[in-house]
DNA sequence: TCTATATTTCCATTATAATCGAAATGTTTT
DNA sequence: AAAACATTTCGATTATAATGGAAATATAGA
C-alpha cells in the first residue's frame, strides 16, 4: 500500500461514525448493508451517511454495488489487511528483529 | 480497546508526518529515538515535531522516557496491536464466520 | 410514462487540526 | 551558579473536515 492511500484510509477511520460503520460492515461480511439500512441503524441523516460512505469508499475501505433500488456497501478485506500490514511493516528490523 | 481511544489513535496516525514517525519507531524497536534525532531525520522544526510526538503519545501509540538530556520515544506495541484487533473484531461473525 | 423509493450532491454553517518562530522550561556539565 | 543543550509551550495564522436540510439524480414497479 502507498503512503497516501494509508493516510486516506486512516483519515476515513478516524471519525466516530465512520469507525462504527466500518466495524459493522467488517462484522457483516460480504453480504453488506444498504445505505438506507445503515442510516436507520445509526440514526444518522441520509445526507450525513452518504458523505461518510463516500469517504470510506474513496479510501478503498468499503465497496459499493447496486442491488435493485439499493446500494449495498461491504468491507474491503484486502485493503483492510493491506493497511494493517503497512502499519506494522518491518517491525523492529532496526533492532535485530527483537521486539 | 475503547472506541474513543481507537478514534484518538487513528486521528494520530491519519497525518503524513505522524504516520512516518510512527512507522520509523515501529522499525526501531524498544531502542527508540530522541525527539531531536527525529526532528533532524525528517527535517521538521522542533516545535512541529514536539506537537506530533505529543499527539502520538496522548493516543498511547508511543512512549516517552528521559535519557540524560534527551527524551527517547518508542513505539507502544501493545497498544498498536490492540488498535488492530479493535479494527478487525468479530470479523464476518454476522455472516457465519465466512469472509 | 408516471409515481414511489433510494441515494447522492449542493451549499452554508460550524468545528477542529497543522504549522512554526520565539519564549519558556527542564537537565546536565563545568 | 552559570552556560550549554534538549525539548516543550505559547499564540497567531492558515487549512481542512463534519453536519444536515433541500434539491437533484437514478432505478423500479404499476
Amino acid at each position: 500500500m502507498e503512503k497516501s492511500n494509508a493516510v486516506k484510509s486512516l483519515t476515513a477511520l478516524a471519525q466516530e461514525s465512520r469507525l462504527d460503520i466500518f466495524r459493522l460492515l467488517v462484522r457483516k461480511g460480504k453480504t453488506g448493508m444498504a445505505a438506507g439500512e445503515l442510516s436507520d441503524y445509526f440514526g444518522l441523516p441520509k445526507a450525513t451517511m452518504s458523505f461518510h460512505l463516500k469517504e470510506l469508499t474513496n479510501a478503498g475501505l468499503i465497496t459499493a454495488r447496486r442491488k435493485s433500488r439499493s446500494i449495498i456497501y461491504a468491507a474491503n478485506y484486502d485493503n483492510m489487511n493491506a493497511l494493517i500490514n503497512f502499519l506494522v511493516e518491518n517491525c523492529c528490523s532496526d533492532n535485530g528483529g527483537k521486539c
